[in-house]
DNA sequence: TAACCACCGATTGCATCCAATATCAACACA
DNA sequence: TGTGTTGATATTGGATGCAATCGGTGGTTA
């Protein structure tokens, strides 16, 4: 789904391919936060910006609306997709029912070396820094855990969920601070313990503990979708 | 994402857009089986046969391709996507987690006439016919049963995965015969006892049972996926 | 005889041009 | 003064034509 680095599946796509490139990079910024929800795409501005002709531009818009990144409404336009906070927790409510199925297929084939890096990523959690940090080395721990299950469909279909939330998620941490969320790192101990053991079902809960606490702290803060 | 009869979240999909209309045609016909895996669609063929130019064909197949029913290949073709028993047993087992979350949703609004509904459509298919009558009940039958969700993004998600999967439903039903799906009433009687008695866990482990054992029952064909 | 290379047809990807549609502002009218 | 209507403008949707790329076939050579 995506090129960049901190991709999860990482099936070849033909970047070669306009469309494909020109999806990516509107993806990047929209997740880095340059360009917001509610925000338009003008197809022409996008063409010019990249080089190239409307046509690869309006396909990759297709791209990103099935990604959920980009609501089209026909004759009209395009803008960043904005969610709501029902839409939101709804995105949570999917996540803890299958991010722990993900969890369990990886830890099938993780090796002892990667779940030593996410004991350090814990641990490198835990010395603090700013919010972006944070917000990185989290999606790092996560897409880390998951990294040795072969359900492709099934990475997707979460990595379209992360994308998707993925602002209001920066939003929310950014308006608490990371010092409300010490209690993540206890999670994500609580979690490369079940994992070192081997224990699938102890991991599981753990992580959906954890995905659940974030979603109830999401409704508690409805400002985040003003 | 269907503009069918038998579609689970009616968005107002603006069918006066030909690409969209393009997409909910071939759809169509790869989920009624015209189109089976494998087979190749060619842009010039199809812009022609739907009297239209390969601008809205070519759309309309990565709409297909996001939905996972079509596979693209840069400068090469598109194929109908064929799955290997490996990723459609995936299916199932995301199924597995999720649909029983969509029941637990729509139960909250579920209406006693529904349910009534339910209880007919079991009845009517125990009464028997021939294969595709089957298959048209018990889809009208778990469609129904998630009728009164409200969590759209959850329903896109199992009907995307109900459609990516429904060729090889119907190659396993054709195979083994309808009387050896007669296990399948029961689960339905089971659902909806669970329905009435508004009991959202006892619906959800019914609903689990029914889909693992067309998962271990698909596993143990696998000369579907030949 | 088998393997490799060059060429050619077929098919898709992209750019340019034209048509259709929505948005917005000015204006007439009650 | 408020409201409905109508026109101009901006923006997207689609058709045609050309360039780029892939797959197969024939010929050549070791």
């Amino acid at each position: 789904m995506n090129n960049g680095s901190h991709t999860l599946t990482d099936k070849e796509t033909p970047s070669a391919v306009a469309s494909h490139r020109i999806a990516s990079l509107i993806r990047d910024q929209i997740l880095d936060g340059s360009l917001a929800p509610g925000e338009r795409i003008r197809q022409e501005e996008f063409a010019e910006r990249f080089g190239a002709s409307r046509i690869p531009v309006k396909e990759a818009l297709r791209l990103l609306e099935s990604d959920g990144l980009v609501t089209l409404v026909a004759n009209t336009g395009a803008w960043v997709s904005r969610m709501s906070e029902e839409e939101c927790v709804e995105a949570y409510q999917i996540r803890e029912r299958l991010e722990p199925l993900l969890l369990r297929e990886s830890l099938k084939n993780l090796d002892d070396a990667t779940i030593d890096a996410l004991d350090a990523l814990a641990a490198e959690m835990e010395a603090g820094a700013d919010v972006e940090t944070f917000l990185r080395l989290d999606r790092q721990f996560h897409l880390l855990s998951y990294s040795a299950a072969r359900t492709t469909a099934l990475a997707e279909i979460i990595q379209r969920l992360w994308n998707s939330t993925q602002h209001y998620r920066r939003a929310y941490t950014l308006l608490v601070g990371i010092e409300h969320n010490q209690i993540s790192h206890s999670h994500h101990h609580l979690i490369v313990d079940a994992l070192r053991r081997r224990d699938p079902d102890d991991a599981e809960s753990a992580l959906v503990s954890h995905i659940r606490r974030t979603r109830s702290e999401l409704s508690r803060h409805p400002e985040v979708f003003g």
